[in-house]
DNA sequence: TTGCTTCCCACAAAGTCCCATGCGATCCCT
DNA sequence: AGGGATCGCATGGGACTTTGTGGGAAGCAA
């Protein structure tokens, strides 16, 4: 609704692998999808990335083709270039949703994130994620304190740079 | 009226989590939504946050911009950012007022709360917040003393700067 | 065949839209 | 200044639409 990913959504995959896109996701990745019309379906990428990646990341294809141009202005042969194509291009797919609403994850996908019979559906700004719920719990604070000074039981409203630009 | 939510309303959630915002709030977020148009209704952004959170706090959508790109500033992946991430893009979601000037609550945010019957409205400057009324009454000076010398007996406006800045 | 994928239909719950009422504040006319 | 009409706001309820979900039939590959 405002170009932006927002909130969390428990949803079922069936034993097909289905998995519904949020209404309001959809409308979101229709807009990034230049060969979208009215009554089409939207496109999508799903990055799945490798074994440091414990949930799927999904783009709209305008933000996968602004990817694609800043990787071919990288060094060729580099190797962030190299690790860039291996995340984006080879660890990746594309999904398209159907009639009602939903894409298929494969079973490698599904196996590679320990689904079972449902999955958090997370909007994440300019991105969506896809994760198993209990992955997307266990990530909340557990393993992330202790960063120069981070603070697990504060707000993390309190990080938000000031208009003045300090923190 | 004046560019800030200002005061508290008691207003009913019904069977459907229908609560009506504030006449003077709905202006405000009017004002603040980029989209909006006379004839219009405005949307605003809502954020429920974690289990440290036991209110509702509602942002203008030019906020919510403002946010989204000091988020975007900041360094990709780091724990902060995740943080940022989490708290304004995960645990939030987005709402219109409808013709009747109400927006819906869904269940799983009037659980969050402990939403039955009534919510309190409550004007806080730049955003408003929604509380469960026990709890806003509850949280009113009780839990707040000794913050570095802060006296929960003293009229609060003591704390204001003054025209020299100090304090 | 057997397994896998795509397309189509069905349905209940949740969300949205539309219309109605009661009450208080405001406006207007005399 | 009084009294009535009008307007705006909070609230309630019914009807309709959308969304998420389940399952079957038709295509396709091995």
């Amino acid at each position: 609704m405002f170009g932006v990913f927002i909130g969390e959504h428990e949803n079922k995959i069936d034993a097909k692998g289905r998995l519904s896109i949020p209404a309001d996701f959809r409308r979101e990745l229709e807009d990034g999808d230049p060969k979208w019309e009215p009554g089409k379906n939207a496109s999508m990428l799903l990055v799945y990335g490798d074994h440091r990646r414990s949930h799927v990341e999904v783009m709209k294809i305008t933000d996968m083709r602004d990817v694609y141009t800043k990787i071919t202005r990288m060094p060729r042969g580099s190797i962030k270039r190299r690790d860039m194509e291996r995340l984006y291009f080879q660890q990746a797919l594309t999904a398209t949703v159907d009639e009602t609403g939903r894409i298929v994850l494969s079973a490698r996908v599904r196996d590679k994130l320990g689904l079972d019979g449902t999955a958090m559906v997370v909007g994440n700004g300019s991105t969506f994620e896809i994760w198993k719920p209990e992955t997307y719990a266990a990530n909340d604070l557990s393993n992330l304190r202790d960063e120069d000074g981070y603070d697990p039981d504060l707000d993390p409203s309190v990080y938000l740079p000031g208009d003045d630009g300090d923190v």
